[in-house]
DNA sequence: CGACACTTTGACTGTAGTCAATGTAAGTGG
DNA sequence: CCACTTACATTGACTACAGTCAAAGTGTCG
């Protein structure tokens, strides 16, 4: 069985879903025609490695999560960052990457090969303001995850990742959600997945997810879902 | 007594010690003119926070250390970034930002104002770009960092931010010293500074420093000084 | 010299880690 | 359909690393 699907982009780029929000967003119509011209789609099941060789080097997310995983050599593992969809996968002006990009649940990507966005984001410098400004919210979010890694606690730390998922699953900044107050979502990240994000074991997150939807800040509809009948009180568990 | 000092820029760019580390090597000397019009030379003693306002937004770092903190209500803090001479503080393309800059030593900064420095942006190319390839590498020493706060023991911590202040002050990638076997050097941060940055309290950082020093990895001269025999050594103990 | 700021050291505690057993759900093959 | 396997997750008992609280040490400055 292959396992990785690499064809042609047919559907026009202005149907996509993450038309609107990836970095697509800076291109006009006639800009976007060039761009579709280079895309390729890929599908990857969870927990497969991306490798980022071949022509395929960049990419947006359409679907799925992509977990950036950092190793010790003795085994000792931490996930650096997390990629939605409309996020921007890929290390721009080469220096190859000290981390690796995985497939945390199945994902479906709109890749590049190298030299043809690198082409691109010359042609365009709007593209590259874009891409610039991605990185930029990329450091912020970077930072904030540093204060919860250095200075909060295990369950602070896991309240503020539920938090954040509850966040980026559902679409906040949407109209019709100016103050969310209920949530429920898939987990698109196992228990091993959320220790390596938190720097904690799986034990003590297990402990810890316990522990909120024992004191009802959670419900466990199974394992992998999750409602949270109060943001509000999520985010004050959260500490930040 | 006033402790920020602001004046013009009176030597010229192409005689300053940054001007090719800096994003200024970026310029061309005719470039470079238009530049130091807009400059300022700030003098910034240490402890005090850099209040990026006014007409001062932008700056590149030409002596001293800055920390960028971030803070939870209850008091707790987190350094999220360290600037070493010819780094770049500010953030551009504002959104407020969510930490603050402030001096772990007496700083010297040659420092901008937010509307020109946006115009210089815009007309040279050159030297956005070399501001977007700074972020990127931000990015990935942050992303290090991140390694370090979740999965590093208290020792390795330290080891490791001794390492990485040996290579920043010693000119790591000069021509004369392709592999450093030796190092001196004045820490820029106290026990407490050094404490939040590494996600520990002053006496695990105290405790960890006695011990390193027991076992002969680092000599301290004086609380502030240090010295490092062998700095494979260090590494070894900095476990990445 | 005394005051102050910072660091080190010591005794004790507590949070999260370790090790091990048990639980749960999905998938396989007889 | 039901044992069996496999992969995860939870729970429990115990441990250890780093945190807390408190006291003593060191160095600088007025």
């Amino acid at each position: 069985m292959e396992n990785i699907t690499t064809f042609h982009v047919h559907t026009k780029c202005d149907s996509c879903v993450i038309r609107h929000t990836a970095i697509c967003a800076a291109l006009s119509e006639t800009e976007l025609k060039d761009f579709s011209r280079i895309a390729r789609q890929r599908l990857i099941p969870a927990k497969q490695v991306i490798a980022m060789e071949d022509d395929i080097v960049f990419a947006n997310i359409i679907k799925g999560v992509v977990k950036l995983t950092k190793t010790i050599s003795d085994g000792r593992q931490q996930i650096v960052g997390l990629q939605f969809p409309s996020d921007f996968l890929g290390r721009i002006y080469t220096k190859e990457t000290s981390y690796f990009a995985q497939a945390a649940t199945d994902v479906e990507l709109c890749a590049f090969p190298k030299d043809g966005f690198e082409t691109m984001l010359k042609r365009h410098q709007g593209l590259k303001h874009r891409l610039f400004e991605n990185t930029l919210d990329e450091l912020d979010s970077t930072r904030e995850w540093m204060l919860l890694l250095g200075r909060k606690t295990a369950q602070e730390k896991v309240a503020s990742l539920l938090l954040m998922i509850a966040k980026r699953v559902s679409n906040v900044g949407c109209s019709h959600s100016p103050h969310m107050v209920f949530a429920r979502f898939q987990l698109p990240l196992s228990r091993t997945d959320i220790a390596d994000y938190l720097g904690l074991t799986i034990e003590t997150v297990s402990r810890q997810i316990t522990k909120l939807k024992m004191i009802g800040v959670i419900d466990l509809i199974d394992n992998w879902e999750i409602a949270v009948p109060d943001i509000d009180a999520l985010e004050a568990m959260a500490s930040d």
